[in-house]
RNA sequence: UGGGGCGUGGCCAAGUGGUAAGGCAACGGGCUUUGAACCCGUGGAUCGCAGGUUCGAAUCCUGCCGCCCCAGCCA
């Protein structure tokens, strides 16, 4: 759609237009999303995998996925299998076009040995400490390597010879023979290629040599005909050494075009520090629901969509200290579960409720709307009886003031079912409240009083005698810190500790029996709910995804700030 | 203090010489058998600062300030 796409348009297809209007690419778009498989992807990749695949979808062009395994002693299967799960999850496909840049392995080579007999790279002996000494300060020139006017032929027989794996880690590389005093670092005749006995998890043992990002990445874009190559604003440094590459071998030469990474507030966006906190064992796992990676976002309960669309709103730019708020992402996870999620009645922190006037072993049945945003969904019975459960936040003996919920002396409507006044407190011996004893009006079955009477407050509750029970883990910020790296104390040691609250003993709906791992609810009043990879039938755990807003935890916030 | 970038309301972000979009957040109000959703409305930006060019500058020029990236045989 035409608007869609102009509403959309970001910078990067701007630059995309006036190529295809210059017709530098012949009008093709062919991107591609190139992550190294030693990690779980997270919300940040999100933003490059929309931008890389919808920038080729708006311009009918293609989208690859290839895995950038440059660094075996790093990678492994688990990751490349996570990575396609979620980018599949997230509702991209790259068809047939799944690469991984070992694939390119042998013809690499071949144009590093290009490179080298056209007096372009070299085998260089010094050790990485000395490399690193020689490469000199960014406000330092560098001094040449004294292996840099090795001559073609000596550098061609090396570099076999470390192919033929004759050599030991760490004692020779191949390097461009660039300038060793640019005043781009990555200029300064970087490693192409290095010596690494150490199995591949794709390759095996084919290779004790292994090419470095700056020398794979523009050649593996090159390869696969890529056009434009999008990445983000930390390889703009990079960029040159990109374009040297491609320019040395006279190959197809893909635009590079950098952007802003997304960071989101009270989270970490970084593979390695996230893997950190999965290997400390400090949180469950690379899907952790309190994690900001994709598989953590989705067994917390986030749709695809509403993933997708918080990236979309969050836009593309330059910028790259740009950190979200949490709120935006939240809405977004609200705005699309309220129009697809089930409701259903669950008790988190559950008060008894007994109706005196109600029938001993009655037992009614009410049909209650399965979405109120779509009535097609159709709607579901629910037991109700004598005696039942109410939320302990919804019962207060002393009442503040515009608290509209139940209290002595009070009417208020059971959602659905009827209204009932709380007639008698029940105390346990320590004094803590421990039963409501309430009559209900039998006239105002359904939740109308007949008589026109309005009641202010409606609760959600559960039949006592149906409920079932389960546990139900409340997640919040990972850390309290908006930006945990700026925290005075190490990221390490600053999870908060509330950022799980796991409560047992919820009483939910007897419908949810049926709920299946991945299932998704709106719990009235409380918030979206996702039911857990690991719960069970005799023993069910839900997720919560997201409060619903709510104006009355502003309201008392406010209220208790001034007494 | 070398190079490369970026600075537009609390947070993102359009706009690239013609007089500051939009989203989120905040704050009011309406409606309501979810204090949700929905609807309506309000406030807020001297466009980092200072000069200059121009009839006119967020947009062009100069200087300054602040922040990010680069010294892996990581990507």
């Amino acid at each position: 759609m035409a608007s869609e796409t102009a509403a959309g348009r970001n910078f990067v297809h701007r630059i995309v237009e006036e190529h295809n209007a210059s017709g530098r690419f012949g009008g093709e778009v062919v991107t591609r999303f190139p992550p190294e498989p030693n990690g779980y992807l997270h919300v940040g990749h999100v933003k490059a995998i929309a931008l890389d695949f919808g920038t080729a979808e708006a311009y009918g062009g293609r989208c690859h996925l290839r895995f950038d395994d440059t660094n075996p002693s790093k990678e492994n299967d688990e990751y490349v299998d996570a990575i396609q799960r979620d980018v599949r999850w997230l509702g991209f496909d790259w068809g047939k076009h799944l690469y991984f840049a070992s694939d390119h392995f042998e013809q690499l080579y071949e144009l590093a040995r290009q490179l080298i007999r056209d007096g372009h790279a070299y085998v260089c002996e010094l050790s990485p400490e000395e490399i690193g000494e020689y490469r000199g300060q960014p406000t330092r020139p560098g001094r040449p390597s004294p292996w840099r006017e090795r001559p073609p032929e000596e550098s061609l027989d090396l570099f076999a010879r470390m192919r033929a794996g004759e050599f030991p880690d760490g004692s020779r590389t191949l390097r461009a023979r660039i300038d060793v005093d640019s005043p781009n670092m990555n200029l300064r005749d970087p490693v192409l290629y290095r010596i690494q006995h150490v199995r591949h998890h794709r390759t095996g043992d084919a290779w004790p040599i292994y090419p470095m990002y700056d020398f794979t990445h523009p050649l593996s874009d090159s390869i696969e005909g890529v056009t434009h190559s999008l990445c983000s604003l930390e390889f703009e440094n990079h960029r040159p050494l990109y374009d040297w590459v491609l320019d040395r071998l006279g190959v197809h030469h893909p635009q590079q075009i950098e952007f802003g990474r997304l960071n989101l507030e009270y989270t970490l966006m970084s593979k390695r520090k996230l893997g950190e906190l999965v290997a400390s064992g400090q949180v469950d796992g690379w899907d952790d629901p309190r994690l900001p990676t994709i598989s953590g976002l989705r067994r917390r309960g986030f749709t695809p969509a509403s993933v997708r669309a918080f990236v979309e709103r969050v836009g593309m730019g330059r910028k790259d200290d740009a950190t979200v708020e949490w709120a935006l992402l939240e809405h977004c996870a609200r705005e699309d579960l309220n129009r697809t999620s089930q409701r259903a009645l669950a008790v988190l922190d559950p008060l008894r409720v007994v109706l005196t006037n109600y029938p001993e072993d009655q037992v009614e049945h009410f049909e209650l709307a399965n979405n109120p945003e779509d009535a097609s969904a159709g709607t579901r019975s629910v037991p109700f009886g004598r005696e039942l459960f109410i939320e302990r936040d919804d019962f207060r003996e002393d009442p503040p003031h515009k608290f509209f919920r139940l209290a002595p002396g009070r009417e208020v409507r059971l959602r659905g079912a009827y209204l009932v006044t709380c007639q008698e407190v029940v105390r346990d011996a320590d004094g803590s409240v421990v039963e409501l004893r309430c009559s209900y009006d039998p006239e105002t079955r359904g939740g109308d009083a007949p008589d026109g009477r309005k009641v202010k407050g409606t609760l959600h509750w559960v039949s006592a005698a149906h409920a079932l029970d389960a546990e139900v883990r409340l997640y919040d910020k990972l850390f309290s810190h908006p930006r945990p790296e700026d925290a005075e104390v190490d990221w390490r040691q600053a999870i908060d500790p509330a950022s799980l609250e796991a409560r047992r003993g919820c009483k939910l709906e007897p419908s949810l029996a049926k709920a299946k791992p991945g299932d998704r609810f709106q719990f009235e009043r409380l918030g979206y709910f996702c039911v857990d990879p690991g719960s069970a039938p005799g023993a069910p755990v839900f997720n919560r995804t997201v409060t619903l807003r709510d104006t009355w935890a502003k309201l008392a916030a406010r209220g208790e700030k001034r007494s």
